[in-house]
DNA sequence: CTGTTAGCGCGTTCAC
DNA sequence: GTGAACGCGCTAACAG
């Protein structure tokens, strides 16, 4: 007498659970169980009426009872520092889209200092992640408790320090700075300034230490500034080079996209000076304003999609094969030739 | 006779369960599991000898199967679309923070499309996650489904077109474009651009309809472009109101930072106008980069702080009583006086 | 305050 | 191909 119940569902009191679709479809609940897993031996007959019944209660596997059960929560936890530091959304939203893809969530834990880490870890436990992709700062204890909690990890843009090695993935710091100081070498800059990131941060060493190398190679000694990654500190650190070196400086290497924006931000508005005719200046990331019109920034641009897609790679097949042996992956960035350097 | 237990943990072969603890600790089963829960009653010394064992054995509590049995996951779901999108980030760690600090975790899915939406909405059920923030389009029966399966809701930055009414936190649009507005025109501005958003995203409509509201007011008609959010039609729409007007245009009011960034670049770039001496741009979000020497955008800055506060005290309040009804939150962002506008 | 007991919803043997 | 039965690890009554 009622309509159709696929256009007019009966409320349910509760939600459905497959014994609520069994009895429905006639069937066991472990038939339905079946249905919703890929592999399942189950007549196509059957699961017809299966899906029929379930559709019609609006049941959705339980996927809290599903992990408990089959002990894989098909969770994975992101840990990321510095969200707001304008590189990072563009990962995040390229792990989310790849672990999405592959049938995984994602547990997210945005941190804002070091010491919300172990915090968020308690919770990874918890949850039974089935592994963690990690664009933060982790200890060696903390790194350790990864092995002993068996769940794989994949660090981002980072790499233990320590002794223990751990799968990661990363963006090429030397060959990019090669680059970027091989080309400014060429254009005939010769007095360097370069602008540092945090000093725990080892992307931002690694960068700063491969520009200064290469520069040493060519018989050349940069001045440093210390920074932190954001606009400000590139702004204050081109401030600094200009005051310790009398304004001689011809090109200005930062750690960082961000920095190296308001490194010419401070260039244009404290000191006058047009870039790149009276200083050059290069940054490392490729962020969106990076190519703004007002900047046009030299730069070196990681490659964001397959450095997450390499990730989630590695996680999985971590996941699904622990015994795994740790691995490095390392991706070239590629140069862009903005309008911020003279170049050669 | 072997070390200290606390300090050399026996590699488990598995991880330890509360049965692990009890046994190890002397108690029952359900002593631990109240020790792990706020209010369980139970003796202190007691609870030292089951936190003991368990940090002894690394045991945690597996949220997983107390999900399951308390039907509470202390997940929320953060649905978010245009994470790339320069505002969002903000708005994301806010969340997660807030979420956070009233121990839930957050359970992400960032859309890059409309499509993906109910695909997103399928895993929210499958989780029974406690609730959702939705910074993202959502249809009617999109939202009916939220109230089928239970699932409180609130939107963040969106609001039901339709006519059942949602939970919502939002930044006031009329009143900050009037600010603008009113400012604008007290300088003596007279021909007003506008710069749209995405014809389907209320949000940017509300602003560019309160604009325009505003000017009719005061016997102005404005021109209007279109746009998408992004810097680039930011420019594009510059340049159309340009063409569009014969270069006469006092002020360009766009509805984001971004896209006022974007006009900005190509009022300097493309028309070698001077900012704000020749035109006036303002927008709205107050994005990291609008304060950049480089923009100094005069433009309303959102409360996010207070917003996702908001949000999330809302949610939390509505998965505790799932009866109390609807609610919608408008909080008013402040006028930022930057530099990219001629004020009175 | 403590232990015993009974499920939560599903996956997984096993017989059939 | 299908169904009965059990248990994943925990919480919530309840009795002591």
């Amino acid at each position: 007498m009622s309509g159709d119940p696929a256009r007019h569902p009966p409320p349910p009191s509760r939600t459905p659970t497959s014994y609520d679709v069994a009895q429905r479809a006639g069937v066991s609940q472990s038939a339905v169980s079946r249905c919703f897993r890929p592999g399942g031996s189950i007549a196509p007959e059957t699961r017809a009426r299966v899906l029929k019944a379930a559709r019609e209660l609006g049941y959705q596997p339980n996927a809290i009872a599903s992990g408990l059960k089959a002990k894989r929560s098909n969770l994975v936890a992101v840990l990321i520092s510095n969200l707001t530091n304008l590189y990072y959304p563009e990962v995040l939203a390229g792990l989310t889209r790849q672990l999405n893809a592959r049938d995984n969530r994602v547990l997210l834990f945005a941190l804002e200092t070091e010491d919300e880490v172990d915090a968020a870890l308690d919770q990874v436990w918890r949850y039974r992640v089935d592994g963690a992709i990690v664009a933060a700062r982790l200890s060696a204890p903390q790194l350790r408790a990864f092995q002993r909690h068996r769940v794989p990890v994949v660090l981002y843009n980072r790499w233990s320090d320590g002794s223990d090695p751990v799968s990661s993935v990363c963006c090429d710091s030397p060959g990019g700075e090669r680059m970027l100081v091989d080309r400014l070498l060429a254009a005939g800059h010769r007095r360097f300034g370069l602008i540092a990131g945090p000093e725990d941060n080892t992307v931002g060493r690694s960068r700063i230490e491969a520009a200064r190398t290469r520069l040493e190679q060519a018989g050349l000694t940069p001045v440093v500034a210390g920074g932190s990654f954001d606009h400000d500190s590139g702004a204050q650190g081109f401030r600094r080079l200009m005051m310790a070196n009398d304004g001689a400086i011809d090109a200005v290497i930062c750690a960082n996209d961000l920095m190296a924006i308001g490194a010419i931000d401070a260039a244009r508005e404290d000191f006058g000076l047009d870039v790149p005719r009276d200083v050059s200046v290069v940054g490392f990331d490729g962020v969106g304003p990076a190519a703004w019109a007002s900047y046009r920034l030299t730069t070196v641009r990681q490659p964001v999609n397959r450095m997450t897609e390499a990730a989630v790679g590695m996680l999985l097949e971590r996941v699904a094969d622990p015994d795994l042996p740790p691995e490095v992956r390392t991706l070239t960035g590629t140069l862009i030739t903005g309008a911020s350097a003279r170049l050669g």
